[in-house]
DNA sequence: GAGTGGTCTAGACCACCCG
DNA sequence: GGGTGGTCTAGACCACTCG
């Protein structure tokens, strides 16, 4: 509970005891670790143990220094950071909540479809197709799990305002999903990713994508009603929780007709 | 040179004296704006003028801090979050730089399609065309030019490996460009956001881009080598330099066979 | 050794929210 | 009025760079 030395401005004690500096003497890296880098990681390792779950609120930044025996100030940047990378927000008057998905907020963060004229909204979802298989070699790769590891294979197509528009397959880590069906995936309203949090535990915090542009096979040219080879906006998407560990794998094929996928460099 | 008051902890001087709180009075409105904002607006400020130019090395902390009158933290903050959005780039022991296009680690920033296998690395440039003419009306709306204004037009293809791969148009604002040419373009060695910043004073600080997927037409399909109607990526881009000043626009039309565009989402 | 950014602390006060 | 995050200051010390 107390892994943290405290140094007082003047005090005699060694500064950065603990941060690794003096004990890497072997491996001549510096690996010098600043103490609000530790406090982030201590956080880090409450909100991944569920101690403070999506969306409640965790302990003020003053209660928070005095369990660390740091100043708030230190406190604060680890905040600052665990704020920038949207795991944790704060609200000036109220305190500091986990991130969550189920809020409107959140939403469009991963979904960066969005229609040419008028305002972003949710589409509909209809579940194609879930089943539990043997990991491809290539879903395994992606997902650093065993070859032949079981994955749970979701299908579905999701329509704005009628209109087909995005057909996905998803494959997720069966231990982690275990006892996740259509039904379930049918009867929940709202973001996937909000009953991945609440139903399994597990939060998505990351995401890498690979966008190409394909024809549209016979299967998605049906579903999607266009014609075959039509040009079609691959997106080939592996999500990461805690740790940089990989949960997810998601290929999306988005008609791009009427809508655009909207990325901000900066 | 001195637009702050200073404010030091326990003085009877009233703070925040400047921000604003006191003259919004009758728009009701809070507008309540930090030092930290201000300093950070007086630092872009001397980056837009030219005051410290990409690449220089700017005056050190504690002396903006005397410049400011404020604290050497409050300038700290400030200049954070300029890092933050890339203006501008730390480095300890040796001071804080203007950061410039003419490096390694900004050309990638704007650059996303990667090779599908091994490591990134520049195109071959090919100037097609460069011709100044009267803005199209979209390229003027999307450009904040009035219409009939002159705008420099460039084609241009870029190879990866001898691999025909990006073919891509730009708009410029004739009045910001003047005498751009082809040969200064194939003169021209790296980026061309490099050229832009160091020949005619514009940075890009920033960029939106929508993404779709189209057919290549027989003029882009013979010159990147492939089928008509071969699926391409095509992302129109807006860049920004200071003051969210619209300054480029560009439509790029991507061959993902061996390369995809790479995005994060964090 | 001098100068720069980076960390850490302590204390004061402000803006915001709620009971 | 009391609690929370947000700002600002001042001072000390650390890590890094360079002459």
């Amino acid at each position: 509970m107390n892994p943290l030395p405290s140094h007082p401005p003047g005090d005699g004690s060694t500064p950065n005891g603990a941060a690794g500096s003096t004990a890497a003497a072997a491996g001549n890296l510096p690996t010098f670790s600043p103490l609000y880098q530790q406090i982030k990681a201590l956080i880090t390792q409450s909100l991944q143990s569920g101690e403070w779950k999506p969306g409640e609120l965790i302990p003020s930044e003053v209660e928070l220094a005095a369990r660390f025996k740091v100043s708030q100030g230190t406190v604060r940047k680890a905040i600052d950071e665990l704020a920038a990378e949207n795991l944790v927000m704060r609200r000036q008057g109220k305190g500091t909540f986990v991130s969550t998905h189920h809020e409107e907020r959140a939403h469009f963060r991963f979904l960066r479809l969005m229609p040419d004229t008028g305002v972003p909204h949710h589409p509909d979802n209809r579940i194609l197709d879930v089943r539990r298989q043997s990991a491809p070699a290539e879903v395994a790769q992606l997902l650093s799990l065993k070859s032949g590891d079981a994955v749970i294979y979701i299908k579905r197509l999701m329509s704005f305002d009628g209109a087909p528009t995005i057909l996905e397959e998803l494959w997720l880590p069966g231990a982690i999903f275990k006892g996740l069906t259509a039904e379930r995936l049918d009867q929940y309203k709202g973001p996937m990713y909000g009953l991945f949090e609440s139903e399994f535990g597990t939060r998505m915090i990351r995401a890498s994508e690979k966008i190409r542009a394909v024809g549209a096979d016979p299967a998605a040219a049906e579903l999607l009603g266009v014609a075959e080879g039509t040009p079609l906006l691959c997106a080939e998407r592996v999500s990461f929780t805690y740790g940089d560990k990989a949960v997810e794998l998601r290929r999306g094929l988005y008609l791009t007709a009427h809508h655009h996928y909207q990325n901000d460099l900066s």
